[in-house]
DNA sequence: TTAGAATTGAAAGCGCGTTATCAATCCGGT
DNA sequence: ACCGGATTGATAACGCGCTTTCAATTCTAA
């Protein structure tokens, strides 16, 4: 499922390739403001309300989907990915897929109390691969280079 | 951990004590919406301007904690509970705080990405008991009356 | 019981994420 | 290359939770 400007208003413009691109390449769900400064970087002058604009035609175009995090951060992701999990680091505040869903939770199955399980959503916290580094593992690889 | 209304300000006042008695009784977090609806059954004239400043009295007094669901409602609940994950019923659309954590984390493992967890929230969604009723079992139990 | 400060209810005001406006610019069929 | 409608960027405006305002009311210490 890649990101395209097929069916995205009538015309392609470098505006949307480059939020499209942003999007497409991202590894979690991004916020707007992510998204704008990420899209600026190839597209200096590009607007707030352009993102908001495209946005909203790839959510139409259910080639995006939204998601709100446990902080209450509007973010939006590729759509059609199937079940999956977020880690939040707490320390670069980046939000991160994760491959593996830990629940142990199955369609179908009940839970105390009679509760009958459809589906769920999870978000898990901690630190990321980069922000985990000790110091001295830090050291380390500085001296390997 | 019981709400009181020590040390909320400096007087006790009955509007104070319904909004406590409605968040105590609960069995999941509250929408503001529902506290104003669930309070005025007691106080019918209750504003919902005293249900904010309360909310906030109780957040300060750290009686209470907000929870902000995958939608991104905003609900409270008491504080103190420990972790647990909630149930929302997609009939109803209530809220449930359900006694086991079905995730299989623990604090301080890795996940694939070098993810180092340290915690998480989790929403399951499905039919809570009343809601799972089917039209037998709904015959059978009128049946019984 | 009384006085005075705290609290309340109604409604205006605020903040901020999002959307609409509009002139300038751009895209793409011809 | 031209033309006309689509798109853009800057900014004003909007919506909706939430907070503040203020006169009326209520609580409580003395």
């Amino acid at each position: 499922m890649r990101l395209s400007t097929q069916n995205l208003g009538q015309r392609n413009t470098p505006q949307r390739d480059a939020i499209l691109h942003v999007i497409q390449s991202a590894c979690g769900p991004l916020s707007v403001p992510e998204i704008h400064a990420l899209s600026q970087k190839s597209m200096p002058k590009l607007g707030i309300a352009t993102i908001y604009r495209t946005i909203k035609l790839l959510l139409d175009a259910e080639q995006i989907q939204s998601v709100i995090l446990p902080s209450g951060e509007m973010r939006y992701e590729r759509a059609g990915m199937g079940h999956h999990d977020h880690f939040q680091c707490r320390k670069c505040q980046h939000v991160f897929d994760l491959d593996i869903c830990p629940s142990g939770l199955h369609n179908g199955m009940t839970l105390p109390g009679g509760f009958v399980v459809e589906d769920h959503e999870m978000t898990v916290y901690g630190l990321c691969n980069s922000c985990s580094v000790t110091p001295t593992s830090r050291k380390k690889r500085a001296a390997n280079t």
